[in-house]
RNA sequence: GGCCCAGUGGCUCAGUUGGUUAGAGCGCCGCCCUGUCACGGCGGAGGUCGAGAGUUCGAGUCUCUUCUGGGUCGCCA
């Protein structure tokens, strides 16, 4: 039977106790986390969100009816408690924040009674996500998410307070607005007063933060609710949180200057890293170049290496077309891996494969100098030789290259990279590495659309020294976009916006848009530029993913509190589901009988 | 949409070339225990092996289909 908490009130969280606290008499509450019973002697573990706290209870203290419900907790019994904290005269545990000190119960009132959890409630949790996600609400016990929550809440709290200090207004934009089918899908939200119309959730708050600079807010930030319907992975959720802010009357190095500002002391006052600034810089190109990747993971090195000049005149077929095709030949150096048995290397090409690679050529250079090597009966013993100095090659270092158009490489590479630090465990984090990558190009040719579109979106600006380009090389053409990466994680990113007309009129063009098209889409911005527009720029943060590595988790699901699956439904509430039909019928909206659900699940 | 991995008592797992009645640890239930903290002791319950079909004298094990979850490619301005 639950008991009523009348006449108690809470004195302390368990862990807020110490040896200071010894011979007060307290008021604690929380869940029964372990209970050891020894007979005339009873243990429990009680656990709130600060930790554990041990109570004692013996029926001398607690009387024979409090004693008798001592005897009868289990696991996840909410009790309140009142005792006085003791000094332990049995052993210390040091394993416990609280372990020299315990309450010995003078009372104690049954709260609420718990079934068996399906799972046990423990850190380092084995269990199946599937299961922690259905029981979202006893997962979220579990110290390690607690943890998590308690490490975002705080990362939020800080970020507003210097944004604020800084001169930012917080100001909140809708989310229901109008969708702009440039990007990600949208999540569409019925309309029922204009039955066939939609808003669109939106996808981030970009065109709202424009308007707020055109209207003069100057310096705006949000922890804004974002929403992409694509599919998942283990850093991505179809409903996510941005840092979003924008600035007026700045340029790169403004916004650059207070977010690695923002960054040094997120980190300092949450977790406690040190960051140096300025922040490394890095442009797209040469992160390209050199790591293939624009989001460089700079904890290890193994940099590609372009050997396509070294190359060029031998006789592997697969070197000689590549480059033939307008391709690179490009390798990196796995140091010391030259013993890397052939399953292992076969794995590795099979892992190339997925990103478009036809095959992996590989050098592995034997500890007495000879050369084991897929590709060596066509080329000549000093054709070899410049290749392995070209790589920094020496005894025992393993040799991989890819040879195909620059993009495939950079994928294959790039990727290949990040897999061998992998598997060699070259990725420590403990270690904070953060790189602004610059310069991103404005344009991507969309094979799909057959036409351009905007990399970052259609209002950045491009680089004053590549406008001249944009009609006539657009592919060439680079933008004032910046993305902040952490250990090769895309943790946020920005643009400078395009604030002048004509320079937007061309870049519509550009992407294929006429006018009216623009027009349709956008004119509440492109009118809203008519009215006197100051030059700004912002930037916008992933939250989840920042949380995500200061926690050292591998999924944001780990500090979202509430996350979805796979498939973007959720296994407590069963969201997305069906709905009565009375709700479609004010919406006008009917089912295609191909689409019908079954039953709820 | 493609590819890969996993699914066996409440939880985590083992289960040999297909061969008696599918095991273990933890948890759970009962009894005992006054210094435990991975408490301990004795006893006990609990399994359509994710689902369906097939091969076979015989399937947890082999084949096919399917469901669920995870990773990833495409996708994510």
């Amino acid at each position: 039977m639950a008991e009523s908490m009348k006449g108690l009130r809470r004195s302390h969280r368990c862990t807020e106790l110490s040896n200071r606290n010894i011979g007060e008499t307290v008021t604690v509450m929380g869940w029964v986390q372990k209970s050891r019973n020894k007979g005339g002697i009873i243990f429990v573990d009680l656990r709130d969100r600060s930790g554990i706290l041990q109570i004692i209870f013996e029926e001398s203290d607690v009387g024979s009816e409090g004693f008798e419900k001592a005897e009868h907790l289990r696991s996840e019994y909410v009790i309140a408690v009142v005792g006085k904290v003791e000094a332990r005269s049995g052993a210390v545990n040091e394993g416990l924040e609280t372990g020299d000190i315990e309450v010995r119960a003078s009372s104690i009132r049954i709260l609420s009674e718990a079934d068996t959890p399906p799972f046990p409630i423990e850190e380092e949790s084995k269990t199946k996500e599937e299961l922690r996600l259905k029981y979202r609400y006893l997962d979220l016990r579990r110290p390690d998410l607690q943890r998590n929550l308690i490490l975002r809440s705080k990362v939020a709290n800080i970020t507003r307070q210097f944004l604020s200090d800084e001169g930012f207004l917080e100001v909140e934009t809708p989310m229901l607005t109008k969708s702009t089918p440039e990007g990600a899908r949208d999540y569409l939200v019925p309309s029922r007063v204009h039955p066939g119309n939609f808003y669109a959730l939106p996808q981030s708050p970009q065109l709202f933060k424009q308007l707020l600079m055109c209207a003069g807010y100057d310096r705006y930030f949000q922890l804004a609710k974002c929403f992409r319907d694509e599919d998942l992975r283990a850093d991505r959720q179809p409903e996510f949180t941005q840092i979003d802010m924008e600035l007026s009357f700045v340029d790169v190095d403004d916004v650059i200057d207070v977010n690695e500002r923002l960054l040094r002391k997120m980190f300092k006052e949450s977790i406690n890293i040190d960051i140096e600034l300025p922040i490394q810089r890095m442009t797209y190109a040469e992160a390209m170049d050199r790591f293939g990747s624009d989001k460089p993971d700079i904890r290890f090195g193994m940099e590609l290496v372009n050997v396509s000049e070294t190359v060029r005149n031998c006789d592997f077929g697969v070197f000689t077309s590549a480059l033939e095709n307008g391709g690179s030949v490009r390798g990196i150096n796995a140091e010391g891996q030259a013993d890397m048995p052939r399953k292992k290397i076969d794995a590795l090409v099979d892992y190339a494969k997925d990103f478009g690679a036809k095959g992996l050529a590989y050098l592995a250079v034997n500890q007495d100098g000879s050369y084991k090597s897929s590709f060596a009966k066509f080329m000549t013993e000093e054709e070899l030789k410049n290749l392995v100095n070209a790589m920094g090659g020496k005894a025992g270092d393993l040799l991989l290259f890819a040879a195909d158009k620059d993009e495939t490489v950079f994928a294959v590479l790039g990727n290949l990279r990040l897999e061998l630090a992998r598997n060699l465990e070259l990725l420590n984090k403990d270690e904070y590495k953060f790189i602004w990558i610059t310069e991103f190009p404005l344009l991507e040719y969309s094979e799909e659309d057959k036409r351009y579109v905007a990399k970052h979106h259609p209002f950045t600006m491009p680089m004053d020294e590549d406008l001249h380009m944009l009609d006539t090389n657009p592919a060439k053409v680079r933008a004032k976009a910046y993305d902040i990466v952490l250990n090769g994680t895309e943790v946020g990113g920005g643009s400078v916006r395009i604030y002048q007309s004509d320079v937007q009129e061309k870049m519509f063009e550009v992407l294929g848009f006429t006018k009216e098209a623009a027009y349709e889409r956008f004119g509440f911005l492109l009118n809203a530029f008519k009215y006197g527009v100051p030059p700004h720029a912002g930037l916008a943060y992933g939250l989840d993913r920042l949380i995500m590595l200061m926690a050292k988790e591998d999924s944001i699901r780990d500090v979202i509190a509430f996350p979805k699956v796979k498939d973007a439904s959720c296994l407590m509430t069963e969201a997305p589901n069906v709905v009565d039909d009375k709700q479609l019928n004010e919406l006008g909206i009917q089912i295609q009988n191909n689409q019908v659900p079954g039953t709820i699940h």
